[in-house]
DNA sequence: AGCACGCCGACT
DNA sequence: GTCGGCGTGCTC
């Protein structure tokens, strides 16, 4: 009997937006062991070469042998991503229906998806330098020094400089080949502290000793701003770095400031490898070798570091896990807080989900009792929670959105008590609105469903969903009227009008006020000052940062947040209110916020007002149940994209009709129906909605609606895409 | 996503 | 007569 010499069949994650593998057979003469699941290579693509990853080896193709190319060639000895990693990314290809090799993309960085080598960044001693007898560098003290740090084996080029090692010195030493460069390879990251933290309260302790490092549970750490969630972030890191693991800890996007990255570098001798968008590709790359070769004891990152790879991962923190930029809103759809329990349970390690205002899908998980519960109710160093206090604003007059009593409030703070306000209005611009007093007309955008923004500053009309822009016309382009007025209101608008009756500085915090890098730098150092002041700000002041002279809190315009066409809608204003009210009186005691509404009888602001965030909550869980929306169903939605009007709906509706018949019992799909905004920079967009009472349906009902739409013909100029979990429904 | 192949307008 | 416009179809 003859056996047929079966060739093995790589399985590869290729770049491109494909939602499936790639089948290859092994490189000419290659022992079989090389090929591990991980590394990558380089193989023919179409007419070019490509860099893939391999997801596994097997036995059979699915697609037609003869049409197999072989692959060039191998571009690691090593796997660059783990078992964990690799499952990780299976899952989330498969979980999020996103083609394999962006997610896998993901996982690397630029220089490596390129099919660059890891680079050798480390300095260690060749035969050479090793051999040196004592004593024979002694004019070259410099040098010396240098020399005895590497006799402890190889050094990176941070921890060296640190030691007070210029670059020169080793470029010195590298010419008389005493030493070289090699691979970082994993070390035991320094587990000593630099500094001791504070005394542990009770409530921190307890959570604390609720989580066993060595095996996977989810803890959800709910504290107030103050009351010392980081310190339990940074015990637990520090028992863990004890162990010689690594700590991944993720932050949302803007809270990623200097301060936070100084605070864990302050704390612990360890390398803290940071990780965020806004790097460049060098620093990154570096960054991600340092986690990945284990040199880093704590990785900190925004949304995409949690697919970093750890050499020795034994603990995630998610911290503000409620907090929306860990959805990523384009392309790979992903939810990095749900990656990172999904994580956790594959590297058999805790992870911890901190926030003041945990997410509705976090507390319905505690409550069933997935994750553990930890509450943190106190204050760090005894401030007391400010105290939350409705405005009714039905028959006020208001100016620039400002009754007399927040004004009067104001002025108290700043001018007879010299401490600061801070005041929240989540509109940028000076008013959403232009209309012309004459005819009528009000100035739209050509390209969105939605009006133009007047920005006096800079004298001109904005879209804020698109990129128009014009000048802010003199009269009214239809019928030359020349009385135009602006309806609504903005923050430009109300730091004018604080401008005219304050004599203390404004200080504007929106996206067109915070350009430049330094704009929010110099921002703190403002408030860090405890100079009297007013700080008018969007959304971007309700996130981590610390303004310990902070007496008065004033949320100007409540109701905007409540109208909004989002079921999240109330949740995120509840979250909103907490964590900008945190803001108030860190330091000092009798803070106070003031919340103007037009329904200070709202049981949502009730709630507020005694600082029932758990009522409100618990009320919000009840509708979602009744309407069967998330935590309760899972939600999906297929989106549409297309330059004609009718086509999105088209298609969907075509989708769906195809979809229904196989559709899992438990779910339902719900349109084709126009987005909030139906038309956005120029394009009609549809969705249709699919909410399924049990995971297991969601995803078979999430590969039924891709199925259906990727074999359906559709019109050229029509995009569509799918989003699991989507975090707005707008 | 790339990239090639493919069939119609203004240039050396 | 060709260079090149971007429509459309494929990538193991």
């Amino acid at each position: 009997m003859t056996q047929s010499n079966k060739p093995i069949v790589l399985r590869l994650a290729a770049p491109v937006p494909l939602r499936r593998p790639f089948d290859y057979l092994a490189p000419e003469d290659l022992s079989p062991e090389l090929l591990r699941p991980g590394i990558r290579l380089r193989v023919p693509f179409g007419s070019r070469e490509i860099t893939a990853v391999l997801m596994q080896t097997v036995d059979e193709s699915s697609v037609d042998e003869k049409q197999l190319r072989a692959a060039n060639s191998v571009l690691d000895d090593e796997p660059l991503l783990g078992p964990s990693i690799m499952a990780l990314c299976s899952w989330a290809a498969d979980y999020y229906q996103h083609p394999v090799g962006e997610v896998f993309s993901a996982a690397l960085p630029k220089t490596l998806r390129d099919g660059k080598g890891l680079s050798e960044t480390h300095w260690r001693l060749t035969v050479r330098g090793k051999g040196l007898p004592e004593g024979a560098l002694s004019r070259a003290p410099s040098q010396a020094k240098a020399l005895a740090l590497l006799q402890n084996g190889e050094q990176a080029p941070a921890s060296l400089s640190e030691a007070g090692v210029s670059s020169a010195v080793l470029r010195e030493l590298a010419s008389k080949e005493l030493i070289e460069r090699c691979r970082g390879t994993t070390k035991a990251p320094n587990p000593g502290l630099k500094e001791s933290g504070p005394t542990l309260g009770e409530e921190q302790a307890q959570a604390l000793a609720a989580v066993t490092l060595g095996e996977f549970s989810v803890h959800l750490l709910q504290g107030v701003t103050g009351s010392g969630k980081t310190e339990v972030y940074l015990r637990l890191i520090a028992a863990c770095l004890e162990r010689g693991d690594q700590a991944l800890v993720l932050i949302p996007e803007i809270g990623l400031t200097p301060q936070t990255v100084e605070r864990f570098e302050a704390r612990f001798k360890t390398p803290v490898a940071v990780l965020h968008s806004g790097m460049a590709d060098g620093q990154r790359f570096a960054a991600w070798q340092a986690a990945q070769c284990g040199s880093a004891g704590i990785v900190m990152g925004t949304r995409s570091a949690i697919f970093t790879p750890l050499a020795r991962p034994g603990l995630i923190v998610v911290d503000e896990e409620h907090d929306g930029s860990y959805k990523q809103q384009d392309g790979f759809r992903y939810s990095a807080r749900d990656v990172a329990v999904k994580r956790a349970q594959l590297e058999a390690c805790p992870v911890i989900l901190g926030s003041a205002t945990p997410s509705l899908e976090s507390l319905e998980n505690a409550r069933r009792g997935r994750y553990q519960h930890h509450f943190l109710r106190g204050r760090q160093g005894g401030g007391e929670l400010p105290m939350l206090q409705t405005l009714d604003l039905r028959g006020l007059h208001l100016n620039a959105g400002i009754s007399d009593y927040l004004l009067a409030a104001i002025r108290d703070t700043v001018e007879t008590q010299g401490r600061q306000a801070l005041l929240f209005l989540n509109r940028r611009g000076f008013a959403p609105t232009l209309q012309c007093h004459d005819c009528g007309w009000v100035a739209g955008c050509d390209h969105c469903d939605a009006r133009l923004t007047v920005h006096l500053r800079k004298r001109c009309l904005r879209c804020h969903h698109c990129a128009a822009q014009r000048a802010l016309p003199p009269q009214c382009p239809d019928c030359g009227g020349r009385s135009l007025l602006t309806h609504g209101l903005g923050t430009e608008q109300t730091e004018e009008f604080l401008n005219t009756v304050l004599r203390c500085p404004v200080h504007r915090v929106d996206s067109d006020a915070m350009r430049g890098v330094d704009a929010m730098q110099s921002l703190l150092e403002v408030a860090q000052g405890e100079e009297p002041c007013v700080i008018l700000g969007t959304q971007m002041l309700t996130k981590g940062h610390h303004f310990p002279a902070v007496q008065l809190v004033g949320v100007i315009d409540a109701d905007a947040l409540l109208y909004s066409a989002d079921f999240r809608g109330e949740e995120r204003m509840a979250q909103l209110v907490v964590q900008v009210a945190g803001r108030a009186g860190r330091e000092a005691s009798g803070g106070k916020v003031l919340i103007q509404t037009h329904y200070p009888d709202d049981p949502l602001f009730e709630s507020l007002r005694d600082g029932h965030f758990e009522a409100i909550t618990t009320s919000l869980l009840e509708k979602r149940r009744s309407s069967g929306l998330p935590p309760f169903g899972q939600l999906m939605l297929l989106r549409s994209d297309a330059r004609d009007e009718r086509d999105g709906e088209a298609f969907l509706r075509a989708v769906q009709r195809e979809a229904q018949q196989y559709l899992p019992k438990d779910c339902q799909l719900i349109g084709p129906l126009p987005s909030a905004m139906p038309r956005r920079a120029g394009r009609f967009r549809w969705q249709l909605w699919c909410i399924a009472a049990s995971r297991r349906s969601a995803l078979a009902a999430a590969h039924l609606l891709v199925d259906r739409a990727e074999t359906l013909k559709k019109p050229r100029e029509l995009s569509w895409f799918i989003d699991i979990d989507p975090s707005d429904v707008l």
